[in-house]
DNA sequence: ATATCATATGTTAATCTTAACATATGATAA
DNA sequence: TTATCATATGTTAAGATTAACATATGATAT
C-alpha cells in the first residue's frame, strides 16, 4: 500500500501553510490564482486527497446517507435503492446499505445500532420495527420512511395509497363482475405482505364482497410462491373467479401454475398483479397489474433528505404518489 | 435534532478522565470494575455514542468496503452484495453502494473518486473499467474482483471459469445432437455480454460447431429482451436447433415469444439459460441452466477482502467457482 | 523499612482538516 | 504622511478519540 499525503506534505511541499491550501482546495477566493496553480499541480503530482474522516470530523457531515432494506434482492427495493442513489449522487452523498433479511429482530439491531455510524441520514423501506424506536432515532438523525407512516413532526413519509391502490384493483375486478375475489400474498410477516392484506380485507368490505379466508394464501415472495398458492387454492377448492396477487411475481407464477393445470388465464379465472415490475408485460397472457412507482418514491425520499440535510427543513412531509391500474389481458368481464 | 454527547461530556459527568471513559468503552482490562459499571450507567443514560469519525481518524478505519456494482436491480448483482454484506456484517464491516448502472464512465468516475472515500477496501462486480485504474486503485486500497481478473500480486479475483461454464453448456448441446447453436446475448458493452460472447466464441471452435452471425443477438438484459431476440432470430431465418441465452430472464423471454409464435420449447427448438435464477425452475418448460453460484461468491470475496484489511495478507488470491449444469426439460436430444 | 510490583487512573500527543482570527504588504485616499 | 483598505497568507483552536507515557496508591517481598 501506497504512502498517503496529509495537508502538511502538500504545505511543505509548495511551501505554504496548510490553510493555504485548504483554500486552495476549498477553492475560496481569498488566494492568488497562481498559488492556487501550484498547489493543485502538486496536489495532482502526489496525488493528495483530503482524509474524509477528518473532513466529516470537523464539517460535522460524512456525506453519507443509510438505507435500510427488507431485501435488496428484490426488484422494487433495488429500484427505490437506484431511485434514492441516483439523487443523492447529485448533491455529492453516498449510500450505505443495511440488508435486514426480512428479519424483523435483525431490523429493530440496526434500529439500536444506527447513530454509531457516521451518517448525515436514514431512510428506511418498508420498515417493520417499532414505530417508538424509528421515532428515538428520528430525533437524533434526519429521517424519512418509505411505504410507512408514522405521525410525527420528526419523520416524512413516502407512500403510495396502499388502500386506494387495493381497492382499485378490487373496484375494477367488482365492475369486470367479480365477486369472488382470493388473494394471494407474500409471506407472513413481511411489511409489504401486512400491509397488503390489511387493505385487501378493508378494500373487500368497502366493495361489500365476501372473502373465504380458503381464498387468502400466504406464501414466499417468488414466481415459485405463487405457482405453490395457486395450486393451494386449487386443492381448497376455491370458487374465486379473479386472483388478486400482492406482486407480479406471485402472479406470474400463479398464471404459470394455472398453465399446468390446463386452467385457461383469463378464460377459466382472471389474475391480477401489483408492481408492474418483472417483465410482467410478456407473460401469457399479458398481465393486468398495478403500476407501481417504486423509483420515482426513492427519488422522492431522496429528496425529503436532502431538504432536511441541507435546507434544515423542520417540518415532516408526508407524500402520497399516485398509482394506476394498467389493463392488459389477464382478467376477463364475466358480466 | 437532540444533542450528541461526546466523551468529555461522560468524564465530567463520571468524574474520571477521557482515557478512563475510553478504557470502559474499549473493554481493556486495567480499568475498576465498579468505574467501569459507572461509566457505562452513565453512557447508557445520556445514550452516548462514540464518535465514528473521530474513531476512523484515530483508527485509521472506517470499517466501510465500497461496492461497485453495474446494476443493483439485478438478481445476480444483488444476491452477490447479500452475500458480500453478511459476511461482512460479522466482522463489524458496512458496505457503501456504488451503482454505475452499466455505464463505463461512470464506473470510471467512481475509480477516479474512490481514495476520497472512507473505505478500509473496495470490491467491484464484473467491472468494465480500464485495467490501469484499477491497478492503481489496488496500490492504495486492498481490493477484490469479481467476475474479472486483473494479473497483479495487488488484486485478489473471484470468479467462476466462464470458458468451462459456457463450454459445458456447449458441449452439453452437441452431445445431444445440436450443431447450429445461437445465441441470445446482453446488451453490447456490458462486462458479463462481453464475457459470454468471448467464451461462446471459443467454445464454439473448440467444439469444432460453426456459428452464424445471424443467430447471435444482442438485447438488452430482461425477458422484454429475450422475447424481442427470439422474434429477430426468427426473422432472420436463423436455422440453429438450439439457442443458448446469457441469462435465465433472457431465455424465459425467448420461450415466451416461442411460445406466441407456436413454436415448442423443447419439441421445435431447445433453449438453455445461464443464473439458474428467477424461477427457471418454474418456467414453461423448466429451464436447463447453469447453476451460478452468485451468493457463495459475494461470500468469498468478502472472505478475500477481511484477509487482506485483518490478516494483512499481501499474496493476491485468484478463486475459481466450480459451476454445474443444471438439467431439467428445455433441451431435447435430436440424435 | 525500603524496593518492587500490580492496579487504576490521569496527561498529553497524535490523527487531519477547516474556520476563525491574526498579520503583513502594498495601494489608495484624505 | 498617515489612516484605511484589500489581498494574500500564516497561526491556532476545535473537532472526538485512542495510545503512549506518566503518576499515584496500596500491597508484597526482601
Amino acid at each position: 500500500m501506497v504512502k498517503k499525503y496529509t495537508i502538511k506534505d502538500i504545505a511543505k511541499k509548495a511551501g505554504v501553510s496548510v490553510s493555504t491550501v485548504s483554500r486552495a482546495i476549498n477553492n475560496t477566493d481569498d488566494i492568488n490564482i497562481e498559488t492556487k496553480y501550484k498547489i493543485n499541480e502538486i496536489i495532482k503530482e502526489l496525488n493528495y486527497n483530503p482524509n474524509p474522516a477528518a473532513k466529516a470530523l470537523v464539517g460535522r457531515s460524512s456525506k453519507y446517507i443509510a438505507i435500510i432494506v427488507p431485501n435488496i434482492h428484490h426488484s422494487v427495493i433495488s429500484k427505490m435503492v437506484q431511485g434514492i442513489m441516483t439523487k443523492l449522487e447529485e448533491y455529492g452523498f453516498d449510500v450505505l446499505l443495511l440488508d435486514y433479511n426480512e428479519s424483523r429482530e435483525k431490523e429493530e439491531y440496526y434500529c439500536s445500532i444506527i447513530d454509531q455510524k457516521m451518517i448525515d441520514g436514514l431512510i428506511m423501506i418498508t420498515s417493520i420495527a417499532k414505530a417508538e424506536d424509528i421515532l428515538a432515532i428520528s430525533r437524533k438523525i434526519p429521517t424519512v420512511l418509505i411505504e410507512r407512516i408514522i405521525e410525527s413532526e420528526d419523520i416524512d413519509s413516502v407512500f403510495i395509497d396502499e388502500d386506494s391502490a387495493m381497492y382499485q384493483l378490487l373496484e375494477y375486478l367488482k365492475k369486470k363482475g367479480h365477486h369472488n375475489i382470493g388473494f394471494i400474498n407474500g409471506e407472513k410477516g413481511t411489511s409489504s405482505a401486512e400491509l397488503r392484506i390489511k387493505s385487501y380485507f378493508e378494500s373487500m368490505n368497502k366493495l361489500n364482497l365476501n372473502y373465504d379466508e380458503n381464498c387468502i394464501i400466504h406464501t414466499n415472495w417468488s414466481m415459485l410462491g405463487g405457482r405453490e398458492a395457486f395450486n393451494k387454492l386449487i386443492k381448497n377448492k376455491c370458487e374465486c373467479t379473479a386472483i388478486v396477487c400482492a406482486s407480479d411475481q406471485l402472479a406470474m407464477g400463479a398464471i404459470g401454475a394455472a398453465y399446468t393445470l390446463g386452467i385457461s388465464v383469463p378464460k377459466n379465472i382472471s389474475i391480477l398483479g401489483f408492481d408492474n415490475f418483472d417483465d410482467g408485460l410478456i407473460s401469457i397472457p399479458p398481465l393486468t397489474t398495478l403500476d407501481y412507482p417504486a423509483y420515482k418514491m426513492g427519488e422522492v425520499a431522496a429528496d425529503c433528505i436532502l431538504e432536511k440535510i441541507k435546507d434544515g427543513r423542520i417540518k415532516s412531509k408526508k407524500i402520497i404518489l399516485p398509482v394506476s391500474l394498467i389493463e392488459r389481458d389477464s382478467v376477463k368481464s364475466i358480466i
